[in-house]
DNA sequence: AATCATAAGTGTCGTTTAAACACTTTTTAT
DNA sequence: ATAAAAAGTGTTTAAACGACACTTATGATT
């Protein structure tokens, strides 16, 4: 047993959530295996959004990276939620097939980092042409290569504890948004149904909740009042705030 | 800039808590750089417990090992609680000295991956008697070798997120313990006072602590009543328990 | 043996939060 | 004009929270 070892990658994976009012997705890229020879497809299958980490960068710049690259966008919501190290996480065959056709030794560990970052599907245009990447429904996910379905669940497992305690259902909305599509922000990412007036009484208590004299335009019912998120304000309460649940 | 970078180093860095019905403490190893040729100490300084991994281990066992090591004990409560790894986190210049005298590369990137675990204080016996390592107050702590500082800031902010929604106050206390003593350790660590017969209240509706038919022996006043905590009810009760405090 | 010092243990009340529950209103589409 | 769809709104009962003070059991001291 070596006393440490030598050429450990490093890469950064992005659990990549979006919401479009109904479900939430998450960002895939289609990857594909082709023959060197004949051109044929070995297998495809779909990965998280990741890569390796720059020289002079950071784990977390390394995300905001990727995220760039994938949407153009930055400030995005990104949240650092474990390491991924299993000595045998890309050990399965076609993962094996895979880093040895990217030129990698797939003997090499890659130990990767976990990020997730919080989008709303509807603000995105989705740049990284050159590859398949695509939302696909969370609740419809059953494996996913390397080990990135075990990724994927521990993120899940982060964002629902996140979101029962700090205020980020917003991240997964528009600027501004309606009482029931927060609602259902909870509702999906909890897998609960919440009941609508008590939601409202809760969501009254938080100060950083901003009401907007503004309403939705063009549905087919009574038009809802548009809110949006403080940071702000919820900077300034958060210490208030703090009770402890013991 | 390079596509990815070879020779990252990962390591593990464990915080170690300790707690002794007092304070809260942390292991820390006393750092010493002697010159080479007179012998002179140079600097002396405070560390992490922390090791690289071997080519075969998962960092969880990484992290196990260390602990096992300078305790001797197995089994212990460990929790990744982050990943470090700013370009510049081993550049000051003790450290530059410290990784040259260790036949290292300066300006080889080492990762290091936190983990924190809990222990009673007087159920272990230090072993690890090469170096010097000892429990230190965690409120006296002003400064530390390479980032460790940063590590155990954000170690203690994981800490106690994770004492307010989860029962792991009873991994600083012996097997058995009393409701004071596990008072304080909420006390303690949320750095909050709080009302004896409330916090008695409150633990009375944890299913999972188990009342002994034991008291306290050898004090000088009335003696309390032991408690232990049952993993098993806690396990049984836990999805019951989960409430969304939206 | 009596007293002291120390921490254990215990209950009430007013306030806040939680959970269950149904109808009216406003808009667009037909 | 009417229908369809989601918005918006209040009350009641139960549970939890937060503030608050005295008695009890033990070992130590005299």
């Amino acid at each position: 047993m070596s006393e440490w070892k030598l050429n450990n990658y490093i890469s950064v994976d992005c659990v990549v959530f979006g919401f479009d009012f109904e479900q939430l997705k998450v960002l895939l890229v289609d990857r594909v295996l082709k023959d060197e020879k004949t051109g044929n497809e070995l297998f495809s299958d779909l990965t998280l959004t990741g890569n390796h980490i720059y020289e002079h960068e950071s784990l977390e710049d390394a995300a905001a990276r990727i995220l760039f690259d994938l949407t153009g966008l930055e400030n995005i919501y990104l949240k650092q939620f474990a390491a991924f190290c299993d000595p045998d996480r890309l050990k399965r065959p076609n993962d094996q097939a895979w880093l040895r056709a990217s030129g990698r030794d797939p003997n090499s560990r890659i130990i990767s980092v976990g990020y997730y970052s919080l989008l709303a599907t509807k603000n995105v245009t989705l740049k990284w042409k050159g590859r398949n990447v695509k939302w696909y429904p969370v609740s419809e996910i059953k494996d996913l290569a390397f080990d990135h379905y075990n990724i994927l669940q521990s993120a899940l497992v982060a964002l629902r504890r996140e979101l029962l305690y700090e205020p980020i259902g917003f991240e997964l909305l528009p600027e501004k948004f309606t009482l029931s599509q927060l609602q259902k922000v909870y509702e999906v990412i909890l897998g609960v149904n919440l009941d609508k007036r008590n939601f409202r009484k809760k969501v009254a208590r938080m100060k950083y909740l901003i009401p907007l004299d503004e309403k939705q335009k063009g549905v087919a019912h009574k038009p809802a009042r548009l809110y949006m998120f403080s940071r702000e304000v919820y900077e300034k309460t958060r210490k208030e705030v703090l009770d402890f649940n013991i």
